[in-house]
DNA sequence: TATACATTGTTAAAAAATTCACTATGCACC
DNA sequence: GGTGCATAGTGAATTTTTTAACAATGTATA
């Protein structure tokens, strides 16, 4: 195992990582067998030498006047970031887009399992989404210690948010992924990540309205 | 209108001004007329000082010795963010996740109003979907000419994304929110955002294992 | 009208992230 | 085995972003 050397790890290389390993993938369906850092730069918009910094992080996976191997390369990507085994997943708020996460394949093929799903509404306590009964929230706690889970996604309405994430704490979860647009308190052992797609049609009309001012300049 | 100094805007600003707004519009609903800097920042997790710096880009909306009104603040950055109007969007891919998004309020309560959507397969071609109707794909580029469509969202499988793009790029979009997990290329004047909250799952899990690290040593 | 207080706007310092430039090294070919 | 070439790894320089500190200023009160 490639050990990491102990310094603190950009957060914005995470998600650089999750990039390359997406690439990776593509490349190795197109039976793309060795990359340059410059090539694979270049196909995920980033600078070489970024991509050689973020590697470095982690270990030394290439090779000099060759570049890396793609599937090696990707392995030891996701072995870095802790994607080399599953993880239990559970759900809270089964609206329009937590029924489209359960429906969702990619979140299985990555490794991320949604081993149950609960609602507080009693119209949709029973019903069964992509083979996942919804059920009670206040069965929550228990049911994710009985498990083992260790990851917990929000996608109930913004107000009932924190109320959620009571429960995933309180059925001791190590890590919440909230999708409900409001911050949510919790413990410092908790790790809590947003996603909120909103922010980047924000993002868009705002480089929108620039391109449209600098162009009148 | 405020005139914003010409400067570059960080992409971090921009995403942490719609957590602003996001954050005003929760404490105008508790009634809350008046807040300071050191209060938002403290509900939006980040330093007062980096509050006042990112709203320094657009203009002074506060007033000192008293802090920001509420109403008045949202509005302000809601106008910076050229988001004091509507957006007519159209969506390509009409799966688990375009259907979620063509349900879902907060797109429309955010001005983001999505006007037509798209798909290549014959059998979803001719649904209704919250009140829209899927159309065939060849149909976009007139369609988004002919309405004035100025944002295209991908919800596209991967491997069509590039695809979509095309057409969407050839009915004269200027933004494009990408929310399938393959890079796309498109000319210079396209905006161009991806949303992939795969990569916060990979953050969360990597943070989780980093933690477990962290607690051994 | 002056004084105290609170809090913004802003400049300067610090920290972090990115990019550059160069060194080291593996491979292919002679 | 030596030479040339390509490209990874890395330390230094640059740029960007964040944080701290403080000066400016509006409000309230006497």
């Amino acid at each position: 195992m490639h050990l990491q050397k102990y310094e603190k790890i950009p957060r914005a290389t995470i998600a650089r990582l999750a990039v390359y390993v997406q690439e990776l993938e593509v490349m190795e369906q197109q039976g793309i067998k060795v990359i340059s850092s410059e090539k694979l730069a270049w196909s995920c918009g980033v600078n070489p030498s970024q991509i050689r910094k973020d590697l470095a992080y982690f270990g030394e996976f290439g090779v000099r006047g060759v570049g890396y191997y793609v599937y090696e390369l990707r392995e030891a990507i996701k072995q870095s970031l802790g994607l080399d085994r599953t993880w239990n997943v559970v759900m809270v708020g089964v609206g329009n887009l937590g029924r489209a996460l359960l429906r969702h394949q990619l979140l299985r093929k990555r490794g991320f399992v949604i081993v149950a799903a609960f609602d507080c509404d009693p119209f949709k306590i029973g019903e069964e989404i992509a083979g996942i009964e919804v059920q009670c929230s206040s069965k929550l706690p228990q049911s994710t210690i009985d498990m083992g889970v260790e990851i917990g996604i929000i996608t109930t309405p913004p107000e009932r948010a924190q109320r959620a994430a009571n429960y995933l704490i309180e059925g001791g979860i190590k890590g919440i992924v909230n999708f409900a647009p409001s911050r949510i308190t919790a413990p410092e052992n908790v790790v809590v990540e947003y996603v909120d797609f909103i922010h980047n049609l924000f993002s868009v009309a705002f480089n929108i309205t620039q391109h449209q001012i600098k162009g009148l300049l």
